[in-house]
RNA sequence: GCCCUGGUGGUGUAGGGGCUAUCAUGUGGGCCUGUCGAGCCCGCGACUCGGGUUCAAAUCCCGGCCAGGGCGCCA
């Protein structure tokens, strides 16, 4: 097993050691994808983050002890391969290497825990447990490219409208918001909380002058579900933005997910195609269904459902039938969102609440806040919730809180729609759900 | 947390009271100069755990753990 010396570098990945170079020396790095030894001729095949080359060696014509070494290669090893580009009619992309000399920096144990070639399928939770082998695989890589993209997509937006971008505590002293599930953890001598979303934080920065703000960080919540679309650790993309309401925070979500597409679509050809993925950039504004039509359609699919309640997964189901990709549910009740949701002036039952849905799934959801102190405070008692537990948080509103408006979305979730996945597991590295902690 | 279904070589599976436990892939060895899911020959490797029923349990029963599907919960 060999370091990696001064002059070994990678001259090419495996897909630029193309036509272009043929007759050239090149040096890859990667590792072994199959290897066929026929006996008087051995095909290797290296993987890199880019592509497949061969390796093809005549055993007449190849150095006795570089032959040995190409023999000793198991698969998935990592080595280093210095050799001349040739063009071959014969060869998988019309190129092959002339191998002048390789190094072998890990040899790979065997048998494998999983196989990487895709010849015989592994369940998702085997996958899981050799994560790092798993994602050796084009298709499983290809969805954390688009994941990327989707990413970077966000910030570049966000960072060109003049969005500041914030990092707020994840540590937090108590579950003062209400509602779901928190994972208690020792502070010191104190007892405290994994954050279950940037909310308050997001809202005293409008306060603070920062007037738009984003963040894109882990969220944590101890539900107990066991679902394809829920995970107790996940990705949630934040924004709030002062002097806007409900309506404007929309058009910049639905600026956003259109961005997204056609970005993804543009720089990430292969990947989706790799995942057979056929992404259809969605024109205009979304379509909006208010709460209370929806209530309607959603019985008019026999799926009982009174007005003032959320959406069971049949009612999701159903709306999602009659819907074509994403959506808007609007002018939600007041009473089943949260104490800092904007009730309607001229019919306070009504909010100025909204979710983002893809077909079933809930991506996003957001709101025009309460800005007014008192009514806040209000609102929290309303919901049973104790206010001079949110002390700190009520005092941002106290001193001067411009009107403001915001959402929250799933990252995980969103990727699963740009992906045609049906388990978000898929689309986290190493996912947190109900039983798995590890690796 | 509830309901349903399941757990067999490294991986994916067949079988379903007494079998030498099926097949593919893999893996170790051998043959082969154009492989590309290479081919051929030989070998290796498994019944989730605990208890019960039975002359006999991988198989039936109970429980645990784990998984798949559905639901609930999800500011």
């Amino acid at each position: 097993m060999t370091r990696l010396s001064n002059d070994w570098r990678r001259t090419h990945y495996t897909k630029d050691a193309n036509e272009s170079v043929t007759g050239k020396e090149v040096t890859v790095m990667g590792w072994i994808h199959e290897i066929r030894d026929l006996g008087g001729i051995v095909f290797v095949l290296i993987r890199d983050k880019k592509g497949i080359l061969q390796l093809t060696a005549p055993t007449k014509e190849t150095e006795p002890q570089l032959l040995e070494d190409i023999r000793k290669l198991r698969k998935e090893s990592v080595i280093g391969l210095k050799g001349t580009v040739q063009e071959s009619g014969k060869a998988p992309n019309g190129v092959e290497i002339i191998p002048t000399e390789i190094k072998i920096f890990s040899l790979a144990n065997q048998p494998l825990p999983m196989d990487p070639t895709d010849k015989v399928k592994a369940e998702i939770d085997t996958r899981l447990d050799s994560r790092f082998l798993d994602l050796r695989r084009s298709s499983v890589s290809s969805i954390f490219k688009i994941k990327s993209k989707m990413l970077h997509t966000f910030r570049t937006f966000f960072e060109s409208n003049d969005f500041l971008e914030i990092n707020t505590p994840k540590l937090v002293a108590s579950a003062t918001e209400g509602g779901t599930e928190l994972f208690p953890i020792t502070y010191f001598e104190k007892e405290a909380f994994l954050g279950q979303s940037p909310q308050l934080y997001k809202q005293m920065m409008m306060s603070a002058g920062f007037d738009k703000v984003y963040e894109i960080a882990q969220i944590f919540r101890a539900e107990e579900h066991d679902t394809l679309r829920h995970l107790n650790e996940a990705i949630s993309i934040d924004m709030e933005a002062s002097f806007m309401d409900d309506v404007d925070v929309m058009k910049i979500l639905n600026d956003l997910v259109q961005k997204v597409i056609i970005n993804v679509k543009q720089n990430c050809k292969e990947e989706l195609k790799t995942l057979e993925v056929d992404l259809e950039t969605p024109e205009g504004h979304f379509e909006i269904v208010k709460y209370d039509d929806a209530v309607d359609m959603i019985n008019s699919k026999d799926v009982p459902m009174e007005w003032g309640e959320d959406l069971s997964r049949a009612a999701e189901k159903a709306l999602g039938d009659m819907m074509n990709g994403y959506y808007f549910l609007t002018e939600w009740p007041t009473e089943i969102k949260p104490f800092y949701a904007m009730p309607n002036e001229e019919n306070p039952i009504n909010s100025h609440a909204f979710d983002l849905m893809y077909k079933d799934l809930e991506i996003s959801s957001g709101a025009m806040r309460v800005h007014q102190h008192d009514l806040l405070r209000e609102k929290i008692a309303e919901k049973g919730l104790n206010p001079d537990a949110f002390g700190g948080y009520l005092k941002a509103f106290e001193y001067g809180m411009p009107p403001h408006a915001g959402w929250g979305l799933g990252a995980d979730r969103f990727n699963m729609t740009l992906t045609g996945l049906e388990n978000i597991r898929e689309t986290v590295l190493f996912p947190r759900d109900r039983r798995r902690l590890t690796p």
